[in-house]
DNA sequence: TAATTATATCTTGAATTCAAGATAAATTTC
DNA sequence: GAAATTTATCTTGAATTCAAGATATAATTA
């Protein structure tokens, strides 16, 4: 079988090995690599979204009312959510883009209690740029891997996200 | 073929689908999945961190003396490059867990610019029963998949981290 | 209808992080 | 050996986040 390469998570089990020998310490791979990768392809993905002058929050809260289709509008509530953060940071991120005019804010006709958060067309224009840069980006990280490699991954990390989403 | 359980991401992508479908936004689902499994399993982890009185990065500055080994004590530079966060932020975790006696600053007789920080008796302890729970919780959370799922995934895993890595 | 409970959002204060720059010691160059 | 550069760490200030609680409206129950 062929080596392979020694990765920064090797290392780390490795060092659990020699020190305590009687853990299980390959279960740390796993969740390790995850981890790292996040960290590392959020850092990438960043440096895209920065050319539209767009932090990843920033990205995420403008892609999540755009792909949300007309009238690219949600309530405060659909928004953090979504974006597993809490109340009170998605009111801090919602008054940063409202000052900057990429989103506003208008009265929820069905419910008096919530807001409804919407694109303005600015806000629009500048996340469907940034979202098309954002997925050239994708294909520039991705295209060294296999179409056959990419679908392995895909299929194995749908397995360990559903289920982490159940329990 | 068998349908696969539709999880948050391919609503994600299916969004982006309906409103541009000129892009290839099946890409999102790769570090999308990634994102979300780490946002996930990192809660997980912290859950029984906490029941040690540490949250995520105490017990990562903890380990990380307790695997390299007897005199467990390093230089703050290989620690915050070993963690991947600046050296302002090494300073201020060291800060609080020397107050909490966990770790303690000796001179580096090697080199008087540095210091090494090292574990202490109490910090051992603590941290030798943390990750002892922690390999626990590892396999219970990696139970429900097969060996063979296992080995896939850290498979695709390794992969995609050594790309990220390189570049 | 009045009181209670649930829902939606915002406010506040503390914790964590980073970037930039300050400080101090070691190393290299002249 | 003095000056310049590099290395290691810490300090400061701003940004981001969360938890807890405050406020306001809606829905439910008595």
């Amino acid at each position: 079988m062929a080596d392979k390469k020694m990765d920064a998570v090797d290392l780390i089990v490795d060092q659990w090995k020699n020190e305590r020998p009687e853990l299980n310490s390959e279960l740390m791979g796993i969740p390790g690599r995850i981890k790292r990768s996040s960290a590392l392809v959020q850092h990438k993905l960043e440096k895209t979204f920065a050319e539209y002058g767009l932090n990843y929050w920033e990205f995420d809260v403008l892609a999540t009312l755009r792909r949300a289709g007309s009238l690219y509008s949600l309530a405060p509530t659909a928004l953090f959510s979504t974006l597993m953060v809490t109340s009170g940071t998605m009111t801090h991120r919602l008054k940063g883009l409202e000052k900057r005019g990429l989103i506003a804010r208008t009265a929820n006709p069905e419910d008096a209690r919530s807001m409804l958060v919407e694109l303005t067309e600015e806000g629009f224009q500048l996340i469907d740029k940034a979202v098309t840069a954002h997925t050239e980006n994708l294909e520039r990280i991705l295209s060294p891997l296999t179409e056959d490699e990419q679908q392995q991954l895909d299929n194995a990390l749908r397995k360990i996200l559903s289920l982490l989403e159940d329990a």
